[in-house]
RNA sequence: GGACCCGUAGCUCAGCUGGAUAGAGCGCUUGGCUUCGAACCAAGAGGUCGGGGGUUCGAAUCCCUCCGGGUCUACCA
């Protein structure tokens, strides 16, 4: 075992050569190593507990043969005991823990560590992907935050990704919005600001629909003529579509987020016949009240709540299209995995499409990617409901990102009021939008969150200002004793850590690999974000108890080079995250 | 009715595919700046992990059941 980015990894892999030599069956052993609590070790294996147990075994004996049989390097790097009921721990030596830290010194080389990780797979992730014609609100920011984090995670972990958005540009809102533009269309309003004018056509046509059937039907009307082709609500469309698309790429110039393909609903609709027609051959689909529809006999709810794939009036909805991009992904972007990222409300939605999806390729002989569902709960107000305006409309997000500007800049300039306007202003908008960026991903996307200004402008706690300062104290180590963080030649003749808190920093920049592992495997950014937290408050407590700059050359060159590392990692994470950093707050 | 998500300290949340004495932050109590940034750190109090069964060496985690909250359930996405 040689100190390797991944020391779990390769814990792991002695441990069932271990196990081998010491006649285990390899197939059923897992040595599950994990980081460990620090006050067992810095990884423990808990396989052989599961090991045992199903062969009737003593554990704790059979942990004795593996150890005995481990290769002879791991005991040059850490000292094994087997705790409790048969636990395995490791714990690095000094030495050990100061060869990894020296050898991650830059995140090129952070980078080729974890590549492996996801090397040679092909994602394709959709994400954001809004509605034409209705502006960006609060709902929408975490879909894009967190599949932006989620790229840029799978890229650093050796992933091919192809970033998606997938535009609603075809769907029944146009059918309401062609009938309203034809209708209730107020000129000026539109020269004045096209997205307001258009969404009160929207919202108009919507009411009407609900009041009068009549407009319901000519709703639906306009949309079977767009959808087939009609020369002057197609012309409509584009037009429609080039005054919203503006505005989403201002909001995702804002946010740094990044696509490479922008095919919405609209891109499949020739695509569509051929679905309707394979699944009608296939016999999965079937005509159900003048609709396509697919079942799913085997499923407690979907044997009974259809797949509606197309619509009773012959028109395509999100089913049909989505179809069409689980196809044109598969065998265009020929993807080994595709996430798509929406609110938990769809979740039925993607069950069933799944569930199509799988039958479909299998009955037609294609490859089957792997799918992901990246569902993720809603954003609350601080009453615990949905979060909305005093007059009861979604917040925009233009109007959230401003605020969480403005009010940074008000505590910036509190703390920190020598500092130029221009820098304040600077600081301002990377502490604000990190905020909002950093408590969407923080917590974990499962469930719902309470949104509070307070809480995620707070500088305690596991927070965007409290990791931003950290990464400032830093910097600011650095700037004092005049020296550049990445500067080899500060930290030559570091020794190895030494004291508690030296120890504690070490030990959990060493983790590192873990918290990107779990993150990618699971998409769930969460998990770095936590690892993170927990990174600022060790060099916290260390900064605290250990002064870095003194004048021993080689405890000083030990202390720098924690600091320097604890600076690569902060930034290197917190830029996948999609977080910008600071030099000084 | 059915399905899915959630229920952990007063509040907001972690708890990594069953592991060791369940952890943070806020709030509360107390201590620490003439010393690299105190927007910080250290210490303390605070829990029947919604209730009840079960599976086993071991359960916040898995199974069953009940309670409470949310979401979805045929032509919106």
């Amino acid at each position: 075992m040689h100190v390797s980015f991944d020391i779990a990894s390769s814990l792991d892999q002695a441990l069932r050569t271990a196990a081998v030599a010491a006649g285990l069956e390899p197939e059923s052993f897992s040595p599950e190593v994990r980081a460990a609590d620090p006050r067992y070790g810095d990884f423990q294996a808990n396989g052989v507990l599961a090991y045992a147990k199903a062969r009737k075994l003593n554990p704790r004996a059979l942990a004795e043969h593996i150890i005995a049989a481990l290769p002879s390097d791991v005991g040059e790097h850490c000292s094994v005991s087997i705790a409790g009921p048969g636990f395995i721990n490791f714990l690095l030596k000094p030495e050990s823990l100061l060869q990894w830290i020296t050898a991650q010194d830059t995140t090129e080389r952070l980078k080729s560590g974890a590549t492996s990780l996801h090397h040679g797979q092909k994602y394709v992730v959709d994400f954001s992907s809004p509605n034409t014609a209705k502006q960006l609100h609060v709902g929408h920011v975490r879909g894009m935050v967190i599949g932006e984090a989620i790229c840029r995670l799978l890229a650093f972990c050796g992933a091919e990704v192809i970033r998606d958005n997938h535009i609603g540009d075809w769907g029944t809102q146009f059918g309401k919005l062609i009938w309203g533009y034809k209708h209730h269309l107020d000129q000026a309003a539109l020269a004045k600001d096209p997205l307001e004018e258009l969404e009160r056509l929207y919202k108009l046509t919507d009411a009407a629909t609900k009041s009068a059937p009549s407009v319901l039907d000519a709703v639906r009307a306009e949309l079977v003529l767009l959808q087939s082709g009609d020369a002057e609500n197609l012309a409509l469309w584009k037009k429609i579509i080039a005054l919203s698309s503006g505005a989403f790429t201002e909001i995702y110039r804002l946010l740094d987020i990044h696509f490479d393909h922008q095919l919405g609903e609209s891109f499949y609709n020739d695509k569509l016949p051929a679905i309707y027609a394979e699944l009608g051959s296939t016999g999965l689909a079937s005509e159900s009240q003048g609709a396509l529809v697919v079942f799913h006999p085997e499923h407690p709810r979907f044997k009974t709540q259809p797949f509606i794939i197309r619509k009773s009036d012959g028109a395509a909805n999100y089913a049909s299209t989505d179809l069409a991009t689980m196809l044109y992904r598969t065998e265009h972007f020929h993807a080994d995995a595709i996430a798509i990222l929406t609110d938990a409300r769809q979740a039925d939605h993607f069950e069933q499409l799944w569930l199509t999806t799988e039958k479909w390729f299998m009955m037609t002989g294609r490859p089957l990617p792997r799918f992901t569902h990246v569902s993720f709960g809603s954003i609350l107000g601080e009453d615990g409901k949905a979060i909305k305006t005093r007059s009861g409309d979604p917040i925009k997000l233009k109007t959230l990102l401003a605020e969480a500007v403005d009010r940074a800049f008000v505590l910036v300039t509190a703390k920190a009021p020598e500092l130029p306007e221009s820098e304040r202003r600077e600081i301002a908008t990377a502490v604000g939008l990190g905020a909002i960026r950093y408590a969407d991903l923080a917590q974990n996307r499962s469930s719902d969150y309470i949104f509070s200004w307070d809480k995620i402008l707070s500088f305690e706690g596991n927070t965007a200002p409290y990791l931003l300062y950290a990464v400032s104290r830093v910097r600011s180590i650095f700037r004092k004793a005049g020296l550049e963080p990445n500067d080899a030649s500060a930290v030559t003749g570091a020794t190895p850590p030494e004291s508690p808190a030296e120890l504690a920093l070490a030990r959990k920049l060493i983790a590192f690999p873990v918290a990107l592992k779990l993150t990618t495997e699971q998409l769930r950014p969460h998990f770095l974000c936590t690892y993170l937290y927990e990174l600022a408050g060790e060099f916290s407590s260390f900064y605290a108890a250990e002064k870095v700059v003194v004048d021993d050359a080689s405890i000083r060159a030990r202390r720098l080079l924690l600091c320097s590392r604890t600076l690569l990692l902060l930034e290197t994470g917190l830029h996948l995250l999609g977080l910008r950093t600071l030099v000084r707050m």
